[in-house]
DNA sequence: CTGCATCCGATCGGATACTG
DNA sequence: CAGTATCCGATCGGATGCAG
């Protein structure tokens, strides 16, 4: 892309990766919401055993602050004992696609550690399946 | 998108979240990459004056970690003065579809902030000239 | 099961001053 | 101009244990 700057035509006072980047930009916090909006792990112990690392302390912190950001919203299903099921909103569900363009991006750059065969390849292989694209 | 997990027919070993997360998800590692990609800001002062709050020990850092892991590469044009300028490689390159997905995330969803009229917006709109989608 | 409380080390990154 | 060096407070998040 060399050349001339690529500026946008509608004026933005911060950058709006700036904004993104608060929230999305934390070490768990994709990963969570992959949990809910692909693999539909809801569950809080669930999310615990599918994400290797994510401590109760910090999985809690998240889901707060994803809730309080409108990202996701909780289904009390009974409380004694508790049953709780987590549920992408809209906001939530739009996120997912940044999370599929670090899917797709992590897919062809880092296949070594990511896949068995080690061979580089696009999202549209690992998920045929999804309407991905605009 | 209720119902059935969204599996990869590829398996994974690590989510490619995780690895993408490890270097992309950094505070000031996607702004650095706009600036040199769609700013066309690709000198260290001027880098400084376009990203409000990076300082140049900050900025230090996550150019030699760029650099290091393959997404840009210096030119160096002269050594005395010194005067360097900042490239993307391919790497570098495809990190800005990552980029671009937060640029349109955010500019739905945090247009308040980003935009002086507030109106939420696809990425389309300020960007009408980028190839964007596949 | 779904969390919360406490503790604490590691890292991040802002402020400031300095160098070739 | 393009960085380095030093300092240090704030935050992040891992470990562990406990609660409803």
């Amino acid at each position: 892309l060399p050349g001339q700057p690529i500026l946008p035509s509608v004026p933005f006072k911060p950058c709006p990766t700036r904004t993104s980047l608060e929230v999305l930009s934390n070490k768990w916090t994709m990963l969570i919401l992959r949990d809910i909006g692909f693999l539909k792990v809801d569950r809080f112990k669930q999310m615990l055993g599918v994400t290797p690392g994510l401590t109760s302390r910090v999985l809690t912190l998240k889901l707060r602050e994803l809730e309080s950001d409108g990202y996701i919203r909780p289904l009390e299903l009974q409380s004694n004992p508790p049953l709780v099921r987590w549920g992408l909103i809209k906001k939530g569900e739009d996120a997912l696609r940044v999370l599929m363009s670090l899917i797709d991006f992590g897919s062809k750059w880092y296949s070594e550690e990511v896949f068995e065969d080690k061979r580089s390849r696009s999202v549209m292989e690992p998920f045929p399946s999804l309407p991905y694209g605009r």
